[in-house]
DNA sequence: GCCGATTATGTAATCGATTACACTATTTGG
DNA sequence: CCAAATAGTGTAATCGATTACATAATCGGC
């Protein structure tokens, strides 16, 4: 039997720097308060003893949860990888755990979240689901915890959280600039599923753009999808079937021109002799997809630790809300996907 | 100012219900040690004030942390969702906390795991890395946390922790044996990294079951891969330049399958056509690429559950450890990817 | 009818931190 | 040089649960 040393607490400190454990406390809160001996000595003892916090005592007398939850509509898609790595980031400074929830397997009840904050279980949520219920969010509200939820990526329409989320009309734009650039008149969009704000606000930055550029539009070049593998490959038959092909197709999201690509390549197509494709996300596999994907970045790393940041900022101040929406810009990467039509 | 509720305490209840908290207590965690009438009256009160109990006060009495940590080697992989979701729910009913640590984006710093425990941050582990160093997991043991680990999927050769897994052998015959009773003889095989558990049970199975039917065997035929989509794309590199092509290929992964049909297509080929390509995992894709793909489908949902299982019995039994390797039975999922050789 | 066992409940210590308040020593201002 | 302000530290209450121990009541056996 090996003797398992048992953790050092701060009554071990303060006996060893032979000072009260209030003072080591504020060594560790509020090293201003305490005069730079006897900070040092208490740094000595917490070093000598191996002392680490308790959080579960700490969280306890400061009413906290030490934790905060992501919600997360579909842990399998590759896109939130980048993402929850970023969040991750941008909490390991802090003494938050990070607490991750699949919404689309584990469907959210209707007071879950809110019980989460009722419980003290959770100090605050990011959620990456624009899907959640106005009235889960009034909940919320209730329990006081309206200041510290924030939305990434999705968001509610006519709710007054905070989002962080990507450009997307510009990406949209730059899809279709793209396109253009290359000579391409004849441009599809296959589109996100109805009612998802990404999917408005992408599909938007295409008309727009295209109306700018003053490029023809026929009502059957907006294809319905939402965001699968499945909706391209379906996408795919309905172009295969069209009297006026477009020339090129800009994919709501990469997986959806994954589909698209191989449903066009099986009805005999060559992408991007005959069609080229851009998708959106710019995910790891889509540079090695074969062919490789033109498409837009969105720059997942970064828009995990903003809002990370964001909500720990929430936290910190006991201030109210500063609800704002701010949009990061994103980026063309150009592949082998796309290419002038011929 | 709506007027926040504030949450009601043991104490409440116990006044309510005029009881000790102490009855209160044991109403909640050993109901037989109290009468039937008490118990009435003390879960009426509950009802009445809503009570919930405060879990950090909970954790610090017991001295537990009240979480689980997921180590998951890269939470990008389609692989790990239904994994992931499996895990979730084997501890929704429990009050353990789920955090998830992604091993690829943040590495694991030699003492952090360790120090988890050390820090009393979690009470158990389940890991999905099989990379962890041994040194690593020592530490974890000298902390007396040798028998709250559990290894998931992969495992690290030589510890003796408890492994849930599929039956990856199996699975590697059971492609062979399909491939084979449509008629192939000569078969390829993609395999995983050099020095993981996996591809070595893999690649394994594959050598057995091909010595069993009497199949040829060629060195080139096993063709190191990485379980990436480039890897199949680069295994497809290699089997167009071969003299003598197999006429079937059996991968590692899913995706390095997906990689591979994509550079056999560009260079030409049909698959199934010209080659038979059979994957690994039955990951959300596979049932809708382009063409469906054949593969060995692993109970991605079940694995969780057993680990979570495993572990919570672990956390449940002060007992010592009980290591053990259990091997979940693996599917042949057959789709349009693999047919009689022509 | 008495004694020990069993059942049901209460009292109070405890987990390990934070912090209001009290106190002393030192500095500052007039 | 004294009152008031400030700096530095300690005492003890507190957060909300669990549980060892004490106590009271009930039961069964002889």
């Amino acid at each position: 039997m090996s003797k398992i040393p048992k953790p050092a607490t701060i009554q071990d400190v303060a006996r060893v720097s032979q000072v009260s454990t209030a003072t080591v406390s504020r060594v560790l809160s509020n090293p201003d308060l305490v005069s730079k001996s006897t900070r040092g000595a208490v740094l000595d003892a917490i070093r000598e003893t191996g002392y680490r916090v308790n959080q579960a005592a700490r969280n306890l007398r400061m009413k906290r949860a030490g934790a905060v939850l992501i919600l997360v509509p579909n842990l399998g898609k590759p896109f939130y990888s980048g993402i929850l790595a970023g969040i991750s980031e941008g909490f390991a400074g802090s003494d938050y755990a990070v607490l991750i929830a699949d919404t689309e397997s584990n469907p959210l009840q209707e007071e879950t979240l809110a019980g989460y904050f009722r419980d003290g279980r959770i100090d605050g949520a990011i959620s990456l689901d624009g899907g959640i219920p106005s009235t889960a969010l009034q909940q919320c509200v209730t329990y006081g915890a309206g200041d510290r939820i924030v939305f990434l990526c999705e968001w509610v329409e006519g709710e007054a959280f905070p989002v962080i989320s990507s450009d997307n009309a510009e990406g949209a734009r730059l899809a279709i600039r793209h396109l253009h650039d290359l000579g391409h008149k004849k441009i599809a969009h296959v589109t996100g599923p109805d009612g998802n704000v990404l999917t408005a606000a992408r599909r938007e930055g295409v008309v727009e753009e295209r109306t700018r550029l003053g490029l023809p539009a026929r009502s059957e070049w907006i294809i319905r999808g939402d965001f699968s593998l499945e909706s391209g490959h379906e996408a795919a038959r309905r172009i295969l079937a069209m009297d006026e092909r477009p020339t090129a197709v800009f994919c709501a999201a990469d997986m959806v021109a994954f589909g698209l690509i191989s449903g066009l390549v099986a009805g005999g197509l060559k992408i991007p002799g005959d069609i080229s494709v851009v998708g959106f996300d710019d995910i790891e596999m889509s540079g090695s997809y074969v062919p490789a994907l033109t498409t837009i970045r969105q720059d997942r790393h970064q828009l995990g630790r903003r809002a990370a940041e964001v909500l720990l900022g929430q936290l910190a101040n006991t201030g109210k809300a500063l609800p704002m929406k701010s949009a990061l810009p994103v980026e063309l990467v150009t592949r082998a996907s796309s290419a002038p039509p011929n």
